[in-house]
DNA sequence: GGCTCAAATGATAGCGCTATCATTGCTCAC
DNA sequence: GTGAGCAATGATAGCGCTATCATTTGAGCC
């Protein structure tokens, strides 16, 4: 059916439709196919047409690494996060990528694996691509990947995280807040003696120290932390609250780093016969989709990832279009949902 | 630092540094640049320290959308998938992602979020950006978008399923298969009155199918099904275990269509105070990895998710390095791993 | 010394698109 | 009716890199 003129083809090429094809069967210059898909309104009616008719006839997709060569809008948006499996960046990159994707762009994806020397080489490859725009969970420290970033003068967005000094935009919330805010949730409740299940990235040991300090502030007995490392399983979970007992027989709260650190501590307390909370308070972080429909339901920090991701699409969107962002700096903040644990 | 030869830029481009700018400073052709960044072995000693060393200097990285505009080689893989948060995919993704990330290609991601219009719109979008393989969860069915996939001439691997006719290379295992097995499985342990709580995607049906099947060749009770549509959340699966309850008190099986559901089932049993596996066995689907530490931990089909990731990555730099894949339609199994639910 | 041959480097010409600057017809005011 | 002004189309020249072919150099050999 597509019966196309057959130009001879350079040696080079895979000998796919171009919009030089397109063009001559449309009886126009190329630069008028490129206008017919790009503004259409430039374009009369009864060209546009024609151009349509031809690319429905040939079957012809634009080569978008060749327009964006020539437009340097490579139309590509680079995300960068250290994980996937169950990782509470899940939503925010959702929505990142649902609200992109609605304005033509596509979304790159880059896992660091929470790897300083990934991270560096990632960016690097990232960077090659000349994205319109990137994506960072977390704040980029200064050392050469951060230098690099803002030398090539893309516009970036950090989040889940607060600092004064983003490399350009930022959403995120304050880590020390949740600390002293969970702390504070915690003795309100009656709790005296009190542990930290964390994992070993640093955000979490912000939190941690935050929420320990506000505790000996107030006076009540140091708190005890139990640091899983990377492995942020529920079954370190439960080994995490095995191992506490043992030596703090009397426990009467934990603050976990993430939902699933606390679910594994609220499986080994059921398995011990101690009651959630009657005996022990459990607190979790990121409030994923399902901890609220479990028995005990968790209680945790809820902090908006989906929100999160839809404002870092809109920030850089709106700058992609040229607009000043007013507002580079969005702290989406962060509650404390009361459920059963705690 | 970066003492750059002021080189006349023109209108275009944003003025960053090429290949052009390091050959200069290195007094190479900008040719040799290329050779001593892609093939090193072809230049000399002394002229690749001088282009390392003009590289270091002005802080160039090269630019791959001119690159692959040239050599028409991206270096980008895409993937397709349904969805992020709480998939079972993402393991795959991550072994995907991995094990190509190793051998120089990035990532692009395209999530379809189970809809049908959405996949076609993203197809046509991934194609423009002309990538080097394409990884699609689950077997495009025949149809528009099928037609125009292997109209690219890009390598695909298909996944999660199996079927003689893929468009290129499949890494999957047999739904049917599956739900025959759980079937006997459930049977073997004297189940006798079961049901299905499902999510409304086709490969499920699959499964559903066989399991159904098999049970009524048994001269079983026809099995009851509770189909929750797309809203595969472990409340979903609370609310199916008390809808089935109330209209078959006698239940002594559920199989689920992923893990998430069965644990909302076992959830559900647990507030209703029916003992799991002792009245009623509960059956997941995916083996994500924290099912196996809850309480009771759950019986469910492992899938072996990363292994799947893996081959498709193997497969598809294989095809790119030009070598022929002996074996293109791989089946990777299942397992039934027996743990305390069923 | 003259020759072969491989290794190292360079010149040239695109890849497929779009930015930019023409050009061509028109309509319309006066 | 003529020049201004605009809408529609086209010609040209790259974007920054690499494929391909050409040239230079020098080692090795008789």
């Amino acid at each position: 059916m597509a019966d196309q003129p057959s130009l001879k083809r350079s040696r080079r090429g895979g000998g796919a439709i171009t919009l030089q094809d397109v063009a001559s069967l449309a009886r126009v210059a190329p630069i008028t196919v490129s206008r017919a898909l790009n503004s259409p309104v430039q374009v009369s009616e009864a060209v546009r047409a024609r151009v349509q008719d031809a690319i429905d006839r040939t079957g012809y997709v634009p080569n978008r690494v060749a327009g964006g060569l020539a437009s340097s809008r490579s139309g590509l948006i680079a995300a960068v996060v250290p994980s996937m499996v169950f990782s509470v960046f899940n939503e925010t990159i959702e929505a990142l990528n649902e609200t992109l994707f609605d304005a033509g762009y596509q979304f790159m994806l880059g896992l660091t694996g929470y790897s300083q020397e990934r991270e560096a080489r990632l960016l690097d490859a990232v960077i090659g691509r000349r994205p319109d725009g990137i994506f960072i969970t977390g704040i980029m420290p200064p050392g050469r990947s951060r230098s690099r970033l803002m030398a090539a003068g893309i516009p970036i967005v950090e989040s889940w995280d607060l600092t004064p000094t983003p490399m350009d935009m930022l959403i995120g919330f304050s880590h020390q807040d949740i600390g002293r805010a969970v702390a504070h949730y915690l003795m309100d409740k009656g709790k005296r003696r009190i542990a930290i299940v964390t994992a070993g990235d640093e955000r979490a040991q912000r939190r941690n120290a935050a929420f320990m300090q506000t505790i000996k502030a107030s006076g009540l007995a140091e708190v005890v932390v139990h640091n899983v490392g990377d492995n942020r399983t529920l079954r370190a979970g439960r080994e995490a609250l095995a191992a506490l007992i043992s030596t703090h027989p009397t426990l009467d709260a934990v603050f976990c780093s993430s939902d699933l650190l606390a679910l594994g501590v609220i499986t080994e307390a059921r398995a011990r016969n101690i009651a959630v909370p009657g005996q022990l308070s459990v607190m979790g972080f990121g409030d994923v989709p399902f901890v609220a429909d479990m028995v005990p339901a968790l209680t945790t920090v809820q902090v908006h990832g989906g929100e999160i991701g839809t404002l870092a699409a809109q920030h850089l969107i709106a700058r992609l279009q040229g607009h000043t962002v007013l507002d580079p700096i969005v702290n989406v903040g962060f509650s404390i949902v009361e459920r059963e644990s705690a």
